[in-house]
DNA sequence: GACTAGCGTCTGTGG
DNA sequence: GACGCTAGTC
């Protein structure tokens, strides 16, 4: 029995506001938790504290977060507070929870025992298929559009027969959301949304299964809860029973704490409405503010703050930190993206001299496309990084291929697994065999794969081949375990073979003994009872088990965790991906407009906000050092294009920044410059800290040169002008001689315009 | 039916 | 700059 009294060891350390909301009474309550101000140390005492005061047992908590990261961090924490096995409890993501929930009544769900999966990309060639079979022109229906479609639907709890339509575009993707759940049906497949949504009409249409989980959670923790859509925010409603209650239990007391300026997943439907009505929807009684950071210096939450202030509709929470101001912010302007990341990858060697280590350095940026210059950088100096997201290894193509063959020995039915593997490694079968074989799975009703097993007398050798080559595969591997199964199915698949032949082969092969030390490792936890298909443990003995339970956890878990993660690296991650995670030093690079903010964000309402308080998560993950960078030209798609300085940037404020250039190195670089604009450029570090002339001399030669003679004398493809109605932008293209002489020229806000120099008065800037 | 050159699109973020 | 798709060729 552990001692509850306010001064034990569970309770100690926390600060006032903190040890209120750990303590709080069973009623709903919404906690304000500002970035660094020990959330998830809250919610994991939390639930530390309630079992160990006996007001719960473990068996009645469940505890939501939105990534495997974050739940896997509160069960390890949780585990270490109190003397609890945290594996037999329901502590997951929405996504793996609702997926344990329907294997479990995957009967009342509507579904196959061993229904997979699908990630995004399989979703799209399903929808690519669905489109083709119906022969709609995916021109008029684009196939990433439709599935946003469908998703946004899904996330709104909204099925295709109650999809409002007002005109016959939508009428015709209604329809087509419409056989795209017949379809998934047929082939016994679930994508990410319809986890959701078929687990809360699970709940919702089963009156005792709901009795049952209503009267069983008695507390409800959600983690991030800015980030809830309106399905996820409903399916808690449901499950805590103020929404359709089916129990005489009171309903769950649901502890939600979130941050609504680190709210940066719009996109993908979140609310933050959802936030404000909690109070009404959850009888909250009690709102409490985490505002005391235990992260940062204070120069880079005064930074944070002052950022975050001019965003409108906060709900308001001022970070505030007994730690001293400490350095100020690096501000680099490179003269090309590629001068950013050297500047970047020389301070942080420097930094590892120092004594740094390599893992507490995150480089962060605004989209993925951004890391392949630091990536390359980094390389060609052999320092060790590592980059999250991006392209996951459950996602790589060659794994991907060995996964379907795997998953159409679990379920044949699978269209999807099938498609991409029925002539991958090529095995004669066409377009032409293909297409036949569609009609017939499509007017006998049934799969591709078993419309190709009925044909097999007379559809050709080479179809029937590969039914033959997947049910002795099926055969072969029925009594292994998982591991030899799969290098079974890599073999005689001939996939290894396959990628042995090719020149740029070499890694792929690798990532397939990978795939097979992930299910040797897979096989041992799942051996040891630590992994179960549903939360009860399956007979380890039996492969369709084991091998269903490997590919829910293929498609639930990016593998994050695969090769090297513990490896003594530089962090490279986007700025979302960061989020959560803490570094002693930061770099965010690429603060162009366009960029960070990005282009596509500022058009949409309230995008800019969204950007700001992404820019605000970024900021806030440093502890002691913050380095801010940006480009003035950058490859994109291909191209150059020449960028300004992030207005995110201007609104920090001057005196927590130091300009890390040198006037000295700008000069060697774009002779002919003036000075006097580049004056606040300065550095306000000590000597010591400023940058050399020699390092960014290097980069001369990325400079673009353009000089025009007449009207336009002075300016430089890449200058910064000042436009009397459209303010200041870049020059970004130049032609003609004289009074034909015109230069193009990107306006912050306005766009990029074509300007003959004779009548436009472009003033250098 | 396999292979390849050329073209268009993409990179905006995730379970 | 990379990838996927298409048209053209073998």
């Amino acid at each position: 029995m552990i001692d509850s009294s306010p001064d034990s060891g569970l309770l100690a350390n926390l600060n006032p506001p903190q040890h209120q909301a750990v303590t709080l009474p069973a009623r709903s309550a919404l906690i304000l938790a500002g970035a660094g101000s020990g959330k998830t140390r809250v919610l994991t005492t939390r639930i530390a504290w309630l079992i160990a005061t006996h007001q719960v047992s473990p068996h009645g908590i469940l505890a939501v977060t939105f990534t495997n990261k974050a739940a896997k961090e509160m069960v390890t924490r949780l585990g270490a507070l109190i003397p609890v096995n945290p594996r037999g409890m329901w502590i997951g993501t929405f996504h793996g929870l609702c997926n344990r929930l329907l294997r479990a009544h995957y009967k009342d769900a509507g579904l196959p025992q061993l229904f997979q999966i699908l990630d995004s990309a399989d979703q799209l060639s399903a929808i690519k298929r669905l489109l083709k079979n119906l022969n709609v022109d995916d021109e008029k229906f684009p196939p990433r559009e439709l599935m946003h479609f469908i998703n946004g639907h899904k996330e709104q709890g909204i099925r295709a027969n109650r999809a409002e339509a007002w005109d016959d575009y939508t009428r015709r993707r209604v329809a087509l959301y419409a056989e795209y759940e017949a379809q998934c049906q047929r082939e016994g497949v679930v994508d990410f949304a319809e986890l959701l949504l078929r687990c809360y009409e699970l709940l919702s249409h089963n009156e005792p299964l709901r009795a049952h989980y209503q009267a069983r959670f008695r507390h409800i923790l959600v983690d991030e809860f800015q980030d809830t859509n309106r399905l996820q925010y409903a399916w808690l409603k449901l499950m805590a029973g103020f929404e359709q209650r089916a129990t005489d239990a009171p309903p769950a007391a649901v502890f939600a704490v979130g941050d609504d300026d680190q709210s940066i997943y719009a996109f993908r439907g979140a609310e933050v409405g959802n936030m404000r009505e909690f109070e009404r929807d959850f009888a909250q009684e009690t709102v409490i503010r985490l505002e005391q950071n235990y992260r940062s210096h204070g120069n880079i939450l005064d930074a944070a703050n002052a950022l975050i202030t001019r965003n409108r509709d906060r709900l308001g929470k001022t970070l505030w930190t007994d730690a001293g101001a400490g350095e100020p912010i690096r501000v680099y302007e490179g003269m090309s993206d590629l001068d950013e990341a050297r500047f970047v990858v020389d301070e942080i060697r420097e930094l590892v001299r120092d004594g740094t280590e390599r893992s507490q350095i995150a480089l962060l940026y605004r989209s993925n496309a951004q890391s392949r210059v630091l990536e390359h950088e980094l390389f060609s100096h052999g320092v060790p990084y590592r980059v999250y997201g991006g392209l996951r290894f459950f996602e790589r193509q060659e794994v991907k291929h060995a996964l379907a063959y795997l998953r159409l020995i679990a379920n044949p039915d699978d269209d999807t697994a099938f498609m991409r593997v029925v002539n991958f490694p090529t095995r004669g079968i066409g377009a032409r065999s293909l297409e036949a074989l569609q009609g017939v799975a499509h007017t006998t009703n049934s799969s591709l794969y078993n419309a190709a097993a009925s044909l097999t007398g007379k559809a050709g050798t080479a179809v029937a081949a590969f039914i033959r080559l997947v049910e002795s595969l099926r055969q072969e591997t029925a009594g292994l375990p998982l591991p030899e199964a799969v290098e079974h199915v890599i073999e005689r698949s001939t996939l290894r073979q396959h990628y042995l032949g090719e020149k740029e082969g070499q890694d792929r092969l690798e990532n397939l003994d990978e795939l097979i030390n992930a299910a040797a490792n897979f096989d041992r936890e799942f051996a040891g009872g630590e992994i179960t298909l549903d939360g009860t443990p399956v007979n380890g003995d039996d492969l369709g088990a084991v091998l269903a339970a490997f590919l829910q956890h293929a498609s639930l878990e990016a593998g994050d965790h695969q090769a090297g993660a513990e490896e003594e690296a530089v962090q490279l991650m986007t700025v979302h991906a960061a989020k959560g995670l803490e570094f002693d030093v930061v770099f965010i690079s690429g603060l162009e407009q366009g960029l960070f903010p990005h282009e596509n964000a500022v058009m949409e309402e309230g995008g800019l906000e969204e950007e700001r308080r992404l820019m605000y998560v970024a900021i806030t993950r440093a502890r002691k050092r913050l380095y801010l960078a940006h480009a003035q030209t950058r490859m994109l798609h291909g191209q150059t294009r020449y960028c300004l300085p992030s207005k995110f940037l201007e609104e920090l404020p001057e005196e927590l920044l130091a300009r890390v250039n040198s006037v000295a190195s700008r000069e060697t670089a774009y002779p002919g410059w003036g000075v006097s604009s580049q004056s606040k450029w300065n550095s306000a570090l000590p000597r010591s800290e400023g940058r050399g002339a020699g390092m960014t001399g290097a980069t001369a030669s990325a400079t673009p040169a353009f000089a025009q003679e007449g009207p336009g004398k002075g300016l430089r493809i890449g200058q910064s002008v000042k436009h009397a109605k459209f303010g200041t932008g870049v020059i970004v293209a130049a032609e003609g001689r004289g009074s034909d002489a015109r230069v193009q020229v990107n306006f912050s806000g306005v766009g990029v315009k074509w300007l003959a120099l004779e009548y436009a008065k472009l003033e250098p800037v």
